[in-house]
RNA sequence: CGGAGUGUAGCUCAGUUUGGUAGAGCACUGUCUUCGGGAGGCAGGGGUCGGAGGUUCAAAUCCUCUCACUCCGACCA
């Protein structure tokens, strides 16, 4: 390709609306431009990536045996019913009306169409198991894009859903798929770890993230120094200590605390550690069945102070609204007689929940259930009873490994695949049966794999770029190699030269971009365009080093260029671009 | 959805407080000079100031409504 009839669309300035460098350099670079709020085009450079992206995860799928499919995009209403997700979804699902005033949605995922498919195409066990995927548009109705593709309303994904007659064939066919993702991320070079997950919505048991480490990632993932111990942070669990719980020591006091409203506030105006103080965080209980009025119950989260809440491990307890919903104000004021300042665990008259961390401390503070005052030399047992004592917080940074080896540390990560094996969900709701080999109907097991194509190409900058631009590794970079010609104006040898290696390269299939815009263009422009847009390797062209029938190569991550002798370029070349066609 | 903010040329932004002929840099077009790290001169093109309504002799500027976008939070497969 030359740069004279492409559109390269590179910009000197950074975009203002852009926070996280991949979103920034996607622009500067002329990868994609947005239309709107979480929907962004991609332009001939940013969707050359998208394919070759998009070519590695097909590979590596054909591979597996999974076969390719293509669903619609919109979808009829009738198939969420039946899932019964048509009324659980939300705004999320985009939904709309055709002219004949029906219903339908965009896809935001393919579970349901793949199953009606499903339930028309195959009807014996001897076809199963079958794993069949796509790669496609999705669109979900996003609160709050951001970060470019990384976080879009519409974007790519490759999803793929599996069927079996047992568990013990999706278990195999879940292995296959989470070794199909360690080959396609290992082969885009990702530093990335596989957590244990929750399975969400979507349904279903067991479930693993791929998660790319970046520290602009959205979810925070642990996992252990010295095990493969690895989960996300809302499946990490937070092992009771290991010591016993202190003895009391302290007489059960009431202390004045007007004005002190934060824990931080609670334990500087104490002179207390803020491990010694409990807060407690009011959220809506389940209304039981028997319930006769319509008052809302409410139930007591009891933490250590320096604890952070897991909403979703919070959520799943028996008695605990799902979704997890805090308290109003005024109902906790109606209900214990307080604001949510001041409230603590002593002589609380609804079901307390209490933390394991936090049911292991002795002589604590906690709010005293009456505005402006703390109980301090409170205990467990004398002074308060647990109604039970659960996992309710988020593990920090050093706890004790839940499998028992090691410690645990945190890092940000980027979610570019999830695996699920959905069991029953789908093929209960929807009604789908089998021929077993006894000829006897059967419900299949399924799973779901899903990858973010486009959030790939994000992830992929946001771990290879520097303060140029872009580095992209050899196999998914738009070209491989930049061909810059210098002063071709003044040295006709200098174009007739470039003309000869740029079809030679193109032989050996090597993809070049060559630099031939006219001489109003200043090398130092191409140089720059060149290291942003982030082609992997560069040759340069030039009047001096013709002279002694040299060529300059460099590679963009190396900071010193070299001299090729220009009979053995090519060859060169050849041996230093890995996985050209 | 709650909170905060921003909409002026393709991009980055001034101008709004105090109403009075719509600006700069970059980008773009033509031309001359320059030519190994984002060159310079000259000449140009491009904006109903997000939209609607109002106040006023006069509105980018003041008022009302509305739309879009961004950030923080909540939420999320």
């Amino acid at each position: 390709m030359r740069t004279s009839q492409y559109l390269l669309a590179t910009t000197r300035e950074t975009p203002a609306d852009a926070v996280v460098v991949s979103h920034q350099l996607m622009l500067k670079a002329g990868l994609i431009r947005k239309l709107a709020a979480g929907m962004y085009t991609w332009l001939p450079l940013g969707l050359r990536v998208l394919h070759k992206v998009t070519n590695i995860v097909r590979e590596e799928m054909d591979k597996s045996g999974a076969l390719e499919v293509s669903m619609p995009v919109v979808q009829p209403a009738e198939l969420w019913h039946e899932s019964g997700r048509w009324d659980v979804m939300g705004d999320e699902l985009q939904r709309f009306k055709d002219r004949h005033d029906r219903d339908f949605c965009l896809g935001p995922t393919h579970e349901e169409v793949i199953t009606d498919l499903f339930r028309n195409e195959v009807t014996s066990y001897r076809q199963l198991p079958i794993n069949l995927y796509q790669i496609q548009t999705k669109f979900r109705d996003e609160r709050r894009p951001r970060f470019g593709v990384m976080r879009a309303r519409e974007f790519t994904m490759k999803d793929a859903y599996s069927f079996h007659m047992d568990k013990a064939s999706l278990q195999k066919t879940y292995d296959l798929m989470y070794a199909t993702y360690q080959n396609i991320f290992n082969r885009l070079g990702f530093e990335f770890r596989a957590v244990v997950a929750d399975s969400g919505n979507i349904g279903g048991s067991a479930s693993h993230e791929f998660h790319v480490l970046a520290d602009s990632g959205e979810d925070q993932i642990v996992f252990s120094d010295a095990s493969s111990y690895a989960a996300n942070m809302e499946m990490a669990t937070a092992l009771a200590p290991a010591e016993a719980a202190p003895a009391p020591t302290k007489a059960l006091a009431e202390v004045a605390t007007p004005d002190v409203k934060t824990i931080e506030d609670v334990a500087a105006f104490l002179k207390l550690p803020v491990t010694q103080t409990l807060k407690t965080l009011i959220v809506l209980g389940e209304k039981t069945d028997d319930a006769k009025d319509d008052s809302q119950p409410l139930v007591a989260l009891v933490l250590r102070g320096d604890h952070q809440l897991n909403e979703i491990k919070a959520a799943k307890l028996a008695g605990v609204h799902s979704p997890l919903t805090f308290a109003s104000d005024a109902q906790i004021q109606s209900t214990l007689g307080c604001l949510p300042g001041s409230i603590g665990p002593v002589g609380l008259e609804i079901p307390v929940l209490v933390d394991r961390a936090a049911a292991q401390l002795a002589d604590f503070v906690c709010g005293a259930n009456k505005d402006g005052f703390h109980l301090t030399g409170a205990n467990w047992t004398r002074d308060c009873k647990p109604t039970r004592v659960e996992d309710l917080r988020n593990v920090v940074e050093g706890d004790a490994s839940p499998d028992g080896n090691g410690r645990l540390q945190i890092r940000r990560g980027i979610e570019v695949g999830h695996i699920f094996q959905l069991g029953t969900k789908y093929s209960k709701a929807m009604n789908v049966l089998v021929l077993d080999e006894n000829g006897r109907t059967q419900t299949p097991e399924m799973g779901c794999y899903g990858i973010g194509v486009t959030r790939i190409v994000a992830a992929c900058i946001e771990q290879c770029h520097d303060e140029k631009g872009i580095l992209w590794p050899d196999n998914i970079a738009p070209f491989h190699v930049a061909l810059i010609p210098l002063n071709a104006h003044k040295t006709p040898r200098v174009a007739e030269v470039c003309e000869q290696l740029y079809k030679e390269l193109a032989a050996a299939g090597i993809e070049v971009l060559l630099d031939d815009r006219d001489k109003k263009t200043s090398p130092g422009v191409k140089f720059a365009d060149m290291e942003l847009i982030g082609i992997p390797h560069r040759l340069v062209v030039s009047d001096r080093g013709l002279e002694n029938d040299t060529v300059e190569y460099k590679a963009r991550k190396d900071a010193e260029p070299q001299m090729l002798p220009l009979a053995q370029a090519v060859e060169r070349l050849r041996g230093l671009v890995k996985n050209a066609r």
